[in-house]
DNA sequence: GACAAATTACTGCCGAGGCAGTATTCTTAC
DNA sequence: GTAAGAATACTGCCTCGGCAGTAATTTGTC
């Protein structure tokens, strides 16, 4: 905010923020951050967090079957994922079931417990969004998704460029 | 991306997202992730994380000038900045100096060495974020930002008025 | 048919970040 | 002038997520 380089009046290759840095990437974060705050608020009262309602959801609308469904669906790292569905399971939200066919797998299924819960959970997530997007006309959603998904595209092209960066890569 | 529920085109109080649930906050969540891990990846030749740089790049800038400014303008727990100036101040990149007038606050200064680091540092950040940007019209970039800050604006909201929710209230 | 490679779930290990509590110092109120 | 409150930096404690490594099982190759 206060110090301010000289900046080219020229643009073409590197035109983006020559001062204000990361600015897209802070409030991002903080964006991010208050929706997982406002969204644990309201899950808290279940006992839940938001991962854990995330996965029930996904399994509850057959988005996958199993944890490595999960985390290839969800981008999220396998060790972790078996301690979510442990505390689920613990809850009596979840039951595993391993699959005969192949007995690497374990199937996950939605106790009915966790059925019964669900509409209260959606109706909180949904709550928060809404609270967060209130004033957004849904061609602004729609825009701001697709700004998304396309700093999401570059990452990855980028990561598959310069060789390194962790998770982004094919 | 698989399952997709029929949207209704009415849309006046709970119009969001009928199905696909916090895709919003997924895309951020992995937008997020993109920059952070491309970030780490940038920076780990020189030893240093995302965070790290973030804040030895405050100090120079002026923005913060002690440990209190920088959580308050980064909206980082005082704890854990204490545990990065630990590091930074390790490597030689940063000098902490107690104040005289008011001997409970500790003033923070950028090292020689941070200094003359800090120009590959902003490179690789700008890298980063030019990267994920590729494509964008600066217009766009506005809007993404705009976008951002009402969300931001509207959780701080709906915090206030809901009472809990950690971090975002006033 | 046997052996290598891949897949699945799971387990330590580690770093990061949030929260609560502490010691010190300053400010404010009476 | 003193007591109460606030502010600053810092310290444990806890949870969460990523990474690497493991055992069991399946798939693919020769």
């Amino acid at each position: 905010m206060s110090r301010r380089a000289a900046i080219k009046a020229e643009s073409p290759p590197s035109a983006h923020p020559p001062e204000g840095g990361l600015s897209v990437g802070y409030l991002m974060g903080r964006a991010r951050a208050s929706l997982l705050s406002g969204l644990d608020a309201e899950l808290a009262p279940y006992g839940l967090n938001a991962m854990q309602y995330a996965v029930l959801k996904q399994l509850a609308e057959g988005s996958a079957r199993t944890a490595a469904d999960l985390c290839r669906y969800m981008y999220y790292d396998t060790g972790s994922m078996t301690r979510v569905l442990d505390r689920l399971e613990e809850k009596g939200l979840l039951r595993r079931e391993r699959c005969r066919e192949d007995r690497r797998v374990v199937f996950l299924r939605v106790a009915p417990a966790g059925r019964a819960q669900l509409p209260r959970l959606r109706a909180a997530g949904t709550r928060v969004l809404d609270d967060h997007l209130k004033g957004f006309a849904p061609a602004e959603v729609d825009a701001l998704k697709r700004f998304l998904g396309r700093m999401i595209d570059n990452g990855k092209f980028a990561a598959d460029n310069t060789g390194l960066q962790g998770k982004g890569g094919k």
